[in-house]
RNA sequence: CGGGGCGUGGCGCAGCCCGGCUAGCGCGCUUGCAUGGGGUGCAAGAGGUCGGAGGUUCAAAUCCUCUCGCCCCGACCA
């Protein structure tokens, strides 16, 4: 319960995070390091999460099946680039049933090594493919920093696998899912991200292409918060996934993976949230409006919840995720900062005055305080919700992006781009070398998050070297 | 792994340097009464053997030795 004030988010970004997830109930420390307990609150907005994503998987015609946890270490050796990558993080299970194993297991880290080894059992023909399945689980990676929803050890996700007859479908799913990641962002968690391709040290262990979606934190670092990648036959050669095509002839499939995990929980927090607490998109919040009933003597009590007990009914029966706080050991002012703090996005009062009036006082959580309370009458109230909870989510992604372009710039030189990148965003062209990029790393601690798709194709000059240059990329600092 | 810090009721801490009454405080928790339109008040309660092991001493949270664990900063990261 939200019993101290929030530490306020100007003061200590950090610590207002960590202190957030625990007040607004969505989290708690695991007594395993660098773990954390997901708690009831937090897995109903991973639900609703999870719920709208699995719907555009199954659209376009991806299932979901599962894999084992453990995987043979030596799956790991088959991918020489893979291997260098996850190698440092994997926890290894070394014994079972109180022996040695003389197969020591890894715990996953991520699955395309296991499912690459089940598809070369399963694809044949061109007939088995495309092969579009997806894992919903949890992988477990020996982080050395851990922070809450945004880097555990273990982190929920899931991840797509695919595989296809062609580089171009391979890619095309690429592009599709990426797709999808966007719109979940844009339109359920109201977060403006940014979709472009990753640079090469960037890029997926073993991956041909990756690409992602950047987000920018009110703190203006940047957060990835979900990838797709397309492995051109890298995997397939790894694990002999191939099948004969049309011609009769053995070929090597083409594959791609993809996830969104749990952290982009962590991205809500850091966009949306305030002084206030946590500030929820209506469309993924677990509770939508909440109805406070304030009375205090026992006749008033009967009338307001008299009220108050068929306002919530007409609520629920219009599809609103409604809930009822008739707790009566705390006050009214303790339940609307309650409330604020889980980010419910709207609160329905219901006082004395109110059942008098035939009217409601409703508070929008995204303006907190007098501005964002009104008086409506209890008539058509359900409708008068509904619209108010459209005009939320659609203020969310309206302040979020107006935000995030305001801390965009374009660099004239590169001790300009130096200055941009200590306080947000840096927007320019890159002559894409390793050497460019680890020049900025090393001066500012800025990273190049993606080169943007969809950019026109013009001639610039390296911000860094100066040599032709035909992209732009965005630089920033990043979880 | 390198640098800092910390383990005392559920949480946050004081006490330790200069051993000694029944180990304190705040928050939370329980019960009752009042309160209730912006974090409510009063009263009465429950709850710890001081991270662990060993040692010194008449006496150890406090001194000594060993040990386990955690947090923060850096390298790595969805």
């Amino acid at each position: 319960m939200a019993e101290e004030k929030l530490t306020k988010r100007a003061e200590d970004f950090s610590e207002w995070y960590n202190q957030l997830v625990l007040k607004a109930d969505l989290a708690d420390y695991a007594p395993v390091r660098g773990c954390m307990v997901v708690k009831p609150y937090g897995w109903a907005l991973w639900e609703n999460i999870t719920s709208w994503l699995d719907a555009e998987f199954k659209k376009t015609g991806h299932v979901n099946a599962a894999f084992p946890t453990l995987i043979p270490l030596s799956f790991f050796e088959k991918e020489k680039e893979h291997v260098e990558g996850f190698a440092p993080e994997l926890a290894v299970v070394t014994h079972g049933g109180g022996q040695e194993l003389e197969e020591k297991l890894a715990v996953r880290p991520t699955s395309e090594t296991i499912i690459g080894h089940m598809y070369s059992k399963w694809i044949k023909s061109w007939r088995d493919l495309p092969i579009l399945i997806v894992q919903w689980g949890s992988v477990l990676r020996w982080e050395l920093r851990t922070k809450l929803f945004l880097r555990t050890a273990e982190f929920y996700w899931h991840e797509g696998h695919t595989a296809h007859a062609s580089a171009a479908e391979a890619k095309e799913e690429m592009y599709r899912i990426l797709d999808i990641y966007e719109r979940f962002c844009f339109e359920q968690a109201a977060i403006p991200v940014i979709k472009g391709t990753k640079s090469e040290t960037e890029r997926f262990a073993g991956a041909h292409t990756t690409t992602s979606i950047e987000a920018m934190m009110w703190d203006k670092r940047a957060l990835q918060s979900g990838t797709s990648h397309y492995f051109s036959t890298n995997f397939a050669k790894a694990f002999e996934i191939q099948f004969l095509n049309r011609e009769n002839t053995l070929q090597y499939c083409e594959t791609t993976s993809w996830a969104i995990s749990s952290r982009i929980i962590g991205a809500m927090i850091m966009v949306h949230g305030d002084d206030q607490g946590l500030v929820l998109p209506p469309r993924l919040a677990p509770i939508q409006a909440v109805i406070v009933p304030i009375h205090k003597t026992d006749a008033d009590k009967t009338r307001v919840m008299e009220v108050a007990d068929r306002v919530f009914m007409e609520l629920k029966s219009a599809g609103i995720r409604i809930k009822m706080d008739d707790r009566d050991n705390v006050s009214s002012g303790f339940k609307f900062n309650d409330w604020e703090m889980r980010g419910v996005p709207v609160r329905v009062e219901i006082g004395p005055k109110d059942v008098e009036k035939g009217s409601v006082a409703l508070a929008r959580r995204d303006k907190p305080g007098r501005e964002g309370k009104s008086f409506v009458s209890q008539t058509d109230l359900a409708s008068t919700v509904n619209a108010l909870l459209v005009e939320i989510q659609d203020s969310l992604l309206k302040r979020a992006t107006e935000y995030r372009d305001a801390n965009i710039h374009e660099p004239k030189d590169y001790e300009d781009l130096k200055r941009i990148v200590a306080d947000s965003w840096a927007f320019s062209y890159w002559c894409e070398s390793k050497e460019c990029e680890t020049k900025v790393k090393e001066d500012t601690k800025a990273t190049t998050r993606n080169i943007p798709l969809d950019q026109p194709e013009e001639e610039g000059i390296c911000i860094v070297c100066g040599k032709p240059s035909k992209r732009k990329v965005y630089f920033a600092k990043a979880y």
